[in-house]
DNA sequence: GCGGAGCGTTAAGGATCCGTTAGGACCGCT
DNA sequence: AGCGGTCCTAACGGATCCTTAACGCTCCGC
C-alpha cells in the first residue's frame, strides 16, 4: 500500500479538503502541506464561512477548529451533521477533554490536539478519506445486445437476440467463462494478448496453452454474439490476442 | 442526540468491543469502565488470541494495543483487516509518531495515546461505532412468496406456497440460517462468493467448508422456496457463490 | 498448388461441485 | 436426567464444469 493517498487515474480524482481555521500560521501550513500533497485545499477563517463553504463546495473532508471567533466548535459540526456525512477532523489545543467528547458526540469523525504532527494528520485524514469511500464504485458496461455487471458478476440480455430469448433474461456463465470477459471487460476496447489472458486465468506455467482461449471464446461468442460466426464484440486480432468493443 | 451510547430497544442490541491489551492494570480499567456502560466486553492478551477472538466474537469494534508480546500491532490490523472492516482503535505509549501513521495506514481508523482520558475515548468508542452503522438503509425486501424484515430480524410468508401455509405467518429460522439470509439479501442481485459467505458467518479459518452452505442453503429452500428443487430466488451459480434474486 | 500455422468448433472422459439425507455432539430448558 | 432444538460432519448420487484431443477452415509463404 503506498503511504500516500491514492493520486487518481490521471489526476482525475482528487480529495478536497475545506481547513476552517482562524489562525493564519495553521492555515498557512496546512495549506501549504496538502497541496503538496495533491488535495484541492479551500479554507475558512471563521463558523459562517464555513458552514457555506461547505454547502458550496462540498469537500470530500473538513478539518475544523474548535476556537473560532463567532461561533462555537460543535455548533459548526451539527450545522453539518444536519445534511450531510462528510467527515470531519477537529482539531483543538491541549488538554480540553469534556470539549473532545462533545466534539466527538455531536458528529465529528476524529480529534487532533495542538501542537500536532503533519504525519499524523496525513494519516487521519487518509483513514477518515477511506472510510468515506462507499465502495470501489460497481462498473456497468452495455452493449446494444447484452449487459455486463460487475459488481453482481452478471451479465443479462438486453435485445433477445440470438433465437428471440427474452430481454433482461440472465446469461449462465461458467466460471472460467466470465474470469475471461470480465478481463476483456475491465479492458474494454483494449488488446489483451493471449499470454496476459493465459497467465491471468490459468496461471504462469499456461502461458502456451492458447488452445484453452480458443474454447471458452467460442463459449462465450455462442452465449453471448448474435451471430457467433461474425462476432461484433468478443473480437479476434490474429497473432495477438482478444479485444472487447463495446 | 444521548450522550450515552443507544441501549437499544428492549436491550437486544448491546455494542460488543473486544480489548487486545497484555496489561492487566488497563484491561481491568477497561472492562469496569465498558461494562458499567453497558458494553458487552471479551479480553485477550496478545495478538495470536486477539486474532482469534475477532474470528470467534465478532466484536463490533476492536480496541487494541500495539505493544503486544507477540507480535507488532500493525500486523494484527493487517490481519483483521484482510478479512473484514471491523472498526479498529489502536492504544499505544505517548510520541511514536511514526508508529501512529503505520497503525492508521495499515486500516486502523483512529488512535489514542496512553495515558488516556477514559470519557475521551469512550467519545471515540461512540464515533467509531456511529461511522460502522451501514445507515438506515431499506429494511425490507418483498417477494412474491414471503417477505424478509432486516430490521426485525423476521420472515414471514406472504402468499402462502409451500402446502397451503396462511399469509402472515412468521417462518422460524435458526441464528445461523438467518446469518445466511440476511446477508444473500443485503446484497440483493449480487453475486456472494462462497468465501465471503464462509468468512461472514464461521471465519477466515473455514474458508473451505462449502459443506456447510450447501447444508444451510437446502433448509432456507426448504422452508422459504415454494419449489425447492426449483429454486426461484436463492440461486446456486455454480463454481462461484450463491445470488438472491428479489 | 502445397504445406504449415493459427483459429473455430465439437465431443467425450474425468474431475469437481452441488443437493440431499441422516446421525451424533452439544447446548439450554423443564 | 430427559428432551427438543441447533449445529457439525460424513457420505452418495447426480449435475456441472474443465481438460484434452481431433478435425475443418482460412490465410500465408514457398
Amino acid at each position: 500500500m503506498p503511504p500516500d493517498h491514492d493520486p487518481g487515474l490521471g489526476g482525475a480524482i482528487v480529495t478536497r479538503v475545506l481547513v476552517v481555521d482562524d489562525e493564519p500560521s495553521i492555515l498557512r501550513a496546512l495549506r501549504i502541506n496538502l497541496s503538496a500533497r495533491e488535495y484541492d485545499v479551500t479554507t475558512a477563517v471563521d463558523g459562517t464561512t464555513g458552514l457555506a463553504a461547505v454547502a458550496r463546495d462540498r469537500p470530500d473532508v473538513i478539518i475544523l477548529d474548535l476556537g473560532l471567533p463567532d461561533m462555537d466548535g460543535t455548533e459548526v459540526i451539527h450545522g453539518v451533521r444536519g445534511w450531510t456525512s462528510i467527515p470531519i477532523i477537529v482539531l483543538s489545543a491541549w488538554g480540553q477533554e469534556s470539549q473532545k467528547v462533545a466534539a466527538l458526540d455531536a458528529g465529528a469523525d476524529d480529534y487532533v490536539t495542538k501542537p500536532f504532527g503533519m504525519d499524523e494528520l496525513l494519516a487521519r485524514l487518509r483513514a477518515a478519506v477511506r472510510r468515506a469511500a462507499p465502495a470501489p464504485d460497481e462498473p456497468v458496461v452495455v452493449t446494444a445486445d447484452f449487459t455486463v455487471d460487475l459488481a453482481a458478476k452478471q451479465v443479462v440480455r438486453s435485445g433477445g437476440s440470438p433465437a428471440g430469448a427474452p430481454a433482461g433474461a440472465p446469461v449462465r456463465l461458467t466460471p472460467t467463462e466470465w474470469q475471461l470477459l470480465e478481463i476483456l471487460v475491465r479492458n474494454s476496447g483494449r488488446l489483451v494478448s493471449q499470454k496476459q489472458l493465459l497467465r491471468e486465468i490459468w496461471g504462469p506455467s499456461y502461458e502456451t496453452e492458447s488452445n484453452y482461449l480458443r474454447v471458452y471464446l467460442a463459449q462465450l461468442r455462442r452465449k453471448l454474439e448474435p451471430e457467433p460466426s461474425r462476432p461484433r464484440y468478443l473480437l479476434t486480432e490474429p497473432g495477438m490476442g482478444y479485444r472487447f468493443r463495446p
